[in-house]
RNA sequence: GGAGAGGUGGCGGAGUGGUCGAUCGCGCCGGUCUCGAAAACCGGAGUAGGUGCAAGCCUACCGUGGGUUCGAAUCCCACCCUCUCCGCCA
């Protein structure tokens, strides 16, 4: 959410930002309803001080016996308070137009994003590994002769519909190690803290992190009320909404690993095939809450976090910056990696690590006191998948394809798959 | 599901109709004292919005929304949330 301020001292700016992610102009209609609103605010507090002043002088008229100007003013009092009711109610009218109104908007850009229309325009800054030369017609992980038994979309269809998939055997024990193995990896090696967290939550925490007002179809709801997280990165984010920390708990870095839950409207035909897209996935996610002096260098810090996951299990990626067009709405700068899908023969996204300022701050009203004392400031958040389960299946599955139909799975996951190395052309685990 | 308790400033916790935006304690900031610190003592400080060059002034806020009243943190109604006990249950 943006300060009405900041837009109101430089209104030229907060356009120009908008217009690189290719938005028009929004300051206008703006400051527009801010003009308005702020005239009915001064109105309905001019009427509540008239009307304050005319029921302390009503004590003191009926004390010293004076009728008439009691009469007088417990009129006076009546006639206010109509008014001030009527303008007290416009005025929040449009105080919660001009919420919505900025709820609505997406981050501003950082100056770090590249400026860019679309996808083609993001930047690629580093790629690793080396993708395999295969001396046969690598397919997709569907179709691999060895996970094949493991993963069952027939199944899946007949107890929930398109864009399930019921996994066995083999296929899910690689899975839960790959999770394992990740959550072990960001705990061991970079020090975040594993957390574990409802996957309902209320609203307010949906606004909070901004899938809410706008995004409210891409996620399910329950009859109670409830939403289901698209993403830990609402229940991780959300554990600071509302609080005042001290500066001296800053960073505080999060992990965790839950379902996730997304309708996938709007992307009706793409992906259908495969575990590539579902409605429920797991992932494991990673959040940090920082000052705003620190959030870009934990940027990219995180964004290594992700890369290192990708490094241990040997699988080749490249890391983009996405340009001003194709980054997410909370987003100041987004980085995302891009595994490398031999079935595919291309490059798929598999996890996204995006600082958000202080966009989602403001919305929960996350704040810190620095340590040299003053106002409490709000704190900056980061958000980045470490990474996304079943992609990571898919590219283990891909990568380690062999042409007999097995699947040689990479070393770092041999320790829990109870020392097995690969999934044999049957789906047994060899 | 049943019964009960409760939601007040950074935290704890008073306050049942009229200078209450709110006693007090802790914490916080400034000062005295000290070589320095602690303790003690003195003083200061809520948040948001509006308005003004500024000092300041005004408005709102005691879970949320209504209502009663000249006047509400205090009374009434509805709702939300938290906690405790019982029942059921992974």
């Amino acid at each position: 959410m943006h300060d009405i301020r900041a837009i109101r001292e430089n209104p030229a700016a907060f356009d120009a930002a908008l217009a690189r992610r290719g938005l028009p102009p929004a300051s206008p209609e703006i400051l527009a309803l801010d003009e308005s609103r702020r005239a009915k605010i001064l109105a309905s507090e001019t009427a509540q001080a008239d009307q304050n002043r005319a029921s302390k002088d009503v004590g003191a008229a009926k004390a010293r016996g004076d009728d008439a100007e009691f009469e007088r003013l417990r009129a006076l009092v009546a006639d206010k308070k109509a008014e001030i009711a009527r303008l007290t109610a416009e005025a929040a009218e449009q105080d919660a137009a001009l919420r919505d109104m900025l709820m609505r908007i997406p981050n501003l850009p950082h100056d770090d994003a590249p400026t860019g229309r679309d996808e083609d325009e993001n930047v690629e800054i580093r790629r690793w590994g080396n993708p395999r030369t295969f001396d046969f017609t690598p397919r997709e992980h569907f179709d691999i002769a060895g996970v094949k038994p493991g993963m069952d979309f027939e199944t899946a269809a007949k107890l929930s519909g398109a864009r399930f998939v019921v996994l066995k055997g083999a296929v899910i024990r690689v899975h839960r190690a790959l999770a394992q193995f990740m959550l072990d990896t960001h705990i061991t090696d970079h020090g975040l803290t594993e957390m574990w967290t409802p996957v309902l939550v209320k609203e307010d925490a949906m606004y909070g992190t901004n899938q809410l007002p706008k995004f409210a179809e891409d996620s399910y709801q329950t009859t109670n009320g409830w939403w289901l997280v698209p993403t830990s990165e609402v229940t991780l984010t959300n554990t600071v909404a509302g609080d005042i920390l001290d500066e001296s708990a800053l960073p505080i870095r999060m992990t965790a690993h839950t379902q996730c839950f997304r309708s996938e409207a709007g992307s009706a035909g793409k992906d259908t095939t495969g575990m590539l897209r579902q409605h429920q996935f797991e992932k494991v996610e990673m959040v940090s809450i920082t000052t705003p002096e620190t959030s870009m260098a934990e940027h990219d810090r995180m964004t290594k976090c992700a890369e290192a996951i990708l490094q241990k299990l040997e699988l080749p990626f490249r890391t983009i910056v996405l340009c001003t067009g194709d980054m997410g709405f909370g987003a100041q700068k987004t980085h995302d990696l891009e595994v490398w899908l031999p079935g595919q023969n291309r490059y798929r996204e598999i996890s996204s690590v995006s600082v958000c300022g202080d966009f989602q701050a403001r919305r929960m009203n996350a704040r810190y006191r620095p340590a040299g004392g003053g106002k409490p400031e709000f704190v900056h958040t980061l958000n980045g998948s470490g990474l996304a389960v079943g992609r990571c299946l898919i590219a283990v599955l891909e990568n380690g394809q062999q042409a007999d139909g097995s699947v040689d799975l990479p070393a770092v996951l041999h320790p829990y798959l109870g020392g097995k190395t690969r999934i044999a052309a049957d789906g047994t685990l060899a």
